[in-house]
Formats: structure tokens, C-alpha cells, sequence
DNA sequence: GGATCAAGGGAACGGCCCGTGTCGTTTCTC
DNA sequence: GAGAAACGACACGGGCCGTTCCCTTGATCC
């Protein structure tokens, strides 16, 4: 047996090379920053890279596990969110941020865009991308809600998960259907300011 | 020059063959049904409509333009908005039949979600999703929200497209997200009824 | 009704990338 | 310092791409 790469295997691979890590994921988005993801090729990052195509495959069963796992590990930093107490200022930044990451960050959105629809023809990785990627930031999100409404700043009987697709929906409506980008702030805070309106506690 | 399929060329071919369009477009939507669309190769759709995989790259440029023609013609005679006076319940009878066709008919669904996959990196083939499929059911949306907003149904500066993005967004949120299906009738009244809310004239 | 000419069928092509295998070398671990 | 695992390099069989060649079919025009 060859080893599985991915799930839980029992000695966590103790010679694996954090440079040739580091240099597959850096190429993967850089490629894909500049080609977008679909034409990227496991040898186009393998060579960029400076690497074998066989060490990409004993680590990562595909392109999209490789670039998977090169956004979750570049947006670790800037996806916190934020709690000063003010629910609509604490969407407001945190949704900006995200904002820019799909549609200006050209390291990020094309990789993700692409992901997202290799994602459609193949369930393992659907799989990585909910559980590792959006799952843990969509569960932040959710905490931030239940809080606020416990405060009483959202309805009661207001669904979290609703409001969550209220919420980030119209971002990936516009980056995948081609409907135009989210351009200004502006334009956020009516999206967010009418879905508190939809929530708001009843007075 | 040998003559361009796809746009305004002077004489319109006269002499394609409508039969094996049909069997062509037929033979796409069943390989998808039953393969999901990223498996589905050209020359399976030849050998499957019984064609010379040439008779499919003379009228079209790319399997996405097969399935899209394919879909825009299956998807003509459900597709109409309904417009009885009430929007709720015109918008419940219209979003009833989307969801049925995003997550129920197997050969809907799939093939479209291949097919807007495909256009993340096809820029011809998106501007075709946007401009054939998408462009006039969304149009015929925004009509009917205009109405309402005439009417005062909704409120006066309520943005029509704002309203559409609200409503049919987090549809294709789980759809392309894997976020599960929209299963019953209910929850789909309380998203509407939670954007109406968010849109309702002051009083 | 026969000539004409685009459309269609069939088969093959070069090209690209896939995922795997082989082999010799490097590098970490004990 | 010995052994083992990861690595770089290269080559492979295979699949599908989009295109090409050649020949047949059948509708249109005179």
C-alpha cells in the first residue's frame, strides 16, 4: 500500500520537505494569478516550483487539493472577525475584507473562483473546501450572529444560517455568475443595512 | 476562411440538419444527467447523437456552447413569471419552479452547475450564460418587481436588482457551495418572506 | 432531372496533460 | 555511519482535445 496522502494516516510524514511545500504553494497562486486556475497544470507548478511532479502527487491527489490547501493557508490571517459590539460595523469590515480578497486580490479570487468550480465534478474535494475552507468562517460568523441576537440586536426567532446567506450569497451571486463586482463600499453596506432590515428585532 | 459557427454569418445555413441538432442537443443533457458535466467529452456526445464529432465543432465552439444551447431550449416553457397581483405569492410559484430545477430534475441541474463551472474560465462561454440564459429571465424578474414597486408592494427605493440578488443568490449559494439542497416549500416562504420584509414599503 | 456544393460520416493525426513507474541522488533519523 | 524515506529527472501509456483528409449524402438551382 502506497500510503494515502490525505486523511489520517498514523506517523504524520516526518521528512516532508517544508521548502518544496512552501515553493508548490506560492506557484500554485501565482500561477493561477496570472493564467487563472483552469489552464494551470500539476507540471506548470511542479515546475515553477523547482519540483518533481511526483512530489506534488505524493502529497496532494490534484491540482485543487494543492490550491485548496494554498488558501486556507493564505487567508488564515485577515478572515477573523471582528467583535466591538456593533454587529453592522463588525459586518461591514469583515465582509470588506473578504470583498477584496474575491474580487481585487488577484492571488486569491481567480484561485478561488477556479476551485470552486472543479469543486462541482469532484466530491472529495467539495468536501476539503466546506469542511477546511468556508466551514470553520462560516462557523465564526454564526457565533457573531447568535451573540448578537442573544443581545437582542437581531430578532429571536432570526436564522442564522439565513442571515449568514443573506449576507455572503450575493458576493458569490455576483463573482460566479458574472453579474459584476461588488465596486464600493457603498453598495455593501445597502446589502447589509437591508438584511438587518429583514432581521431587525420586533419592536 | 472556414466560415465562423457561432456569430452573424450573412446566410444562416440553410442546410444544417435539424435532427441532428435536436439528437445533438438531447444527447448532451442525457450524458450530463447521468455523468454530472465534466466527465462528458465532445466525442461522446458525437457517438451518443449518432454524429460525426465534426458535425459538432462545425456549428458550435465548445461542449459548454452544446449544453448551453441545450439548456436555454429546455428550459423556455417553465421559465415564465407569473403575474397574479401578488408578488409573494407570484415570486413563491416562480422560485418553486427554479428550485425544482436546480436541485430535483437530474437534467437540469447538473448540467447547468458543470456549465457555469465551465465559465469560470471561458469568457465567451460566460458572456453567452449571462446574455442568453440568464439576461432575459432576469429581466423579466426585474419587470415584475418594478411593477410591484409602482404599485407600492415594495418600497419606493428599493433596488430592483438588490431585491433579485436577495432572493435568487442563496440558490445558487448552496447550489455551487455545497451548502445542501433548498428541500421544502416552506423554507424557500421564509427567505422570501424575510427579503420582502427587508424591501417593505415604510408605513 | 442532372449538376452542384455544403453538410455529414468515418478515421486518423499531432499535441497536451494526465497519473504512474523507474532509477539514481540527497537528506533526515537513529 | 547505516538505513530509509523523500526527492529530481525522465520516460511511459492513455485519454481527449481540436483539426484534417477523403468520401458519401442530399437539398437546391438551372
Amino acid at each position: 500500500m502506497p500510503e494515502t496522502p490525505s486523511a489520517s494516516a498514523q506517523p504524520p510524514h516526518r521528512r516532508r520537505s517544508a521548502s518544496s511545500r512552501r515553493a508548490i504553494l506560492d506557484a500554485s497562486l501565482d500561477l493561477c494569478a496570472d493564467q487563472g486556475y483552469g489552464p494551470v497544470t500539476v507540471e506548470a507548478i511542479a515546475a515553477r516550483a523547482g519540483v518533481s511532479k511526483k512530489t506534488i502527487y505524493r502529497w496532494w491527489p490534484s491540482k485543487g487539493a494543492v490550491v485548496l490547501e494554498a488558501l486556507d493557508d493564505a487567508a488564515n490571517p485577515a478572515a477573523d472577525f471582528p467583535d466591538s459590539g456593533d454587529l453592522l460595523e463588525d459586518l461591514v469590515v469583515q465582509m470588506e475584507g473578504l470583498v477584496r480578497g474575491l474580487f481585487s486580490d488577484r492571488r486569491f479570487g481567480p484561485a478561488l473562483v477556479g476551485l470552486i468550480a472543479d469543486t462541482q465534478h469532484d466530491p472529495m474535494l467539495a468536501r476539503g473546501l466546506v469542511d477546511d475552507l468556508f466551514g470553520p468562517r462560516v462557523e465564526d460568523a454564526r457565533r457573531r450572529l447568535v451573540k448578537a441576537r442573544d443581545v437582542g440586536q437581531i430578532s429571536q426567532d432570526a436564522d442564522p444560517n439565513l442571515v449568514i446567506e443573506l449576507l455572503y450569497a450575493p458576493l458569490y451571486y455576483r463573482l460566479l455568475l458574472h453579474q459584476g463586482d461588488l465596486h464600493d463600499t457603498t453598495e455593501l453596506r445597502v446589502l447589509i443595512e437591508h438584511v438587518m432590515r429583514a432581521v431587525a428585532p420586533k419592536t
